[in-house]
DNA sequence: ATAAACCTAAGTGTAACACCTAGGTCAACA
DNA sequence: TGTTGACCTAGGTGTTACACTTAGGTTTAT
């Protein structure tokens, strides 16, 4: 079939698949006469998995290694095994940031329907500031864990209680 | 301080902090001698409260809304409160998408466990296929969940029970 | 004096598509 | 048969929020 024939019954874009057939994850036939692409059901196949993959939070370099596996001969269960076992630790965390999240917008919001709709405060973003900075030292935490992996040492530099910095000039 | 600084302080890099100045969502001094940024107390807040919304879900353009308003000596609470309360929806979205995840990953692991590594099927990629299979019919309904809001009408062309299409030609 | 460490602006790269352009094709209707 | 409208192609640009690179000037420390 056609490639929005395709788009349409996978639920998805022909933009899309013609995507993923020019990064080569999908091998359609080439009409001689007018050069449309024509997907079989085999490529049907291999577009659903490629759905279900990405929307299992596979990028699509991980797909494209996959396919490479299972293409040479190779089952890929392994590498799909333990694509599939990182990714699930990267689920996990989502779970728990949405989590967390969740509990303090919903106490911001709360907070918030307690006061007066227009006092600002000195730094002029009224409580809004305030509410953040309160946040912050809970939400900082959680975004080191995400990206602790790839952070290089924190190596802060002193700060007074003004929030000043010591410019060593 | 200085942009490195500055970064430091607020642990993140010295190229976010030109990027949010380059946008317009920080105001530094320039030094008329060398060039240099300067950032004073008021910015590292600005940048403080950038930082602390972005980790909330805020868009950059959304956070530049919000100083649209409050730099207009408007308070911005309203807005910032609309604006929660929609990425509320969506955070709870994620938390369930990422649990629905998280039980699909766990069975597939689960069930992989028990067959075999090397048990090529007719086609070719083992039984992740299956497997995949299985879970998205599953998973779709999730996603449409999240996108159904920009997505079209689905208008599917009905399938035969081969996975094959009728090609009304 | 010179190296290490910092700074600047401007440009390119990233992921995974979405959208647009210009032009060819196909089915149906008048 | 002409023409509309819906479809297709390749190739290009736009999107988000930065990260990285380049080329060159500056500051700091030894």
């Amino acid at each position: 079939m056609k490639v929005s024939n395709l788009a349409k019954a996978l639920n998805t874009t022909a933009d899309t698949v013609r995507y993923y057939t020019k990064i080569g994850l999908l091998h359609p036939q080439k009409s001689q006469l007018n050069g449309y692409m024509f997907y079989n059901a085999q490529q049907q196949q291999r577009l659903s998995f490629i759905l279900t993959a990405r929307h299992l939070g596979f990028s699509v370099k991980d797909i494209t290694n996959i396919f490479h596996e299972t293409d040479n001969n190779h089952t890929g269960c392994k590498l799909v095994r333990d694509i599939i076992k990182q990714r699930l630790v990267e689920v996990e965390q989502q779970f728990l940031d949405a989590q967390a999240l969740m509990k303090l917008m919903k106490q911001a919001i709360g907070e918030w329907d307690h006061l007066p709709d227009k006092t600002p405060t000195s730094q002029s973003i009224c409580h809004l500031m305030d509410s953040f900075s309160a946040i912050q030292s809970e939400i900082n935490p959680a975004k080191s864990l995400t990206e602790t992996l790839k952070s290089t040492k924190a190596n802060l530099t002193e700060t007074d209680n003004n929030g000043e910095m010591h410019e060593n000039k």
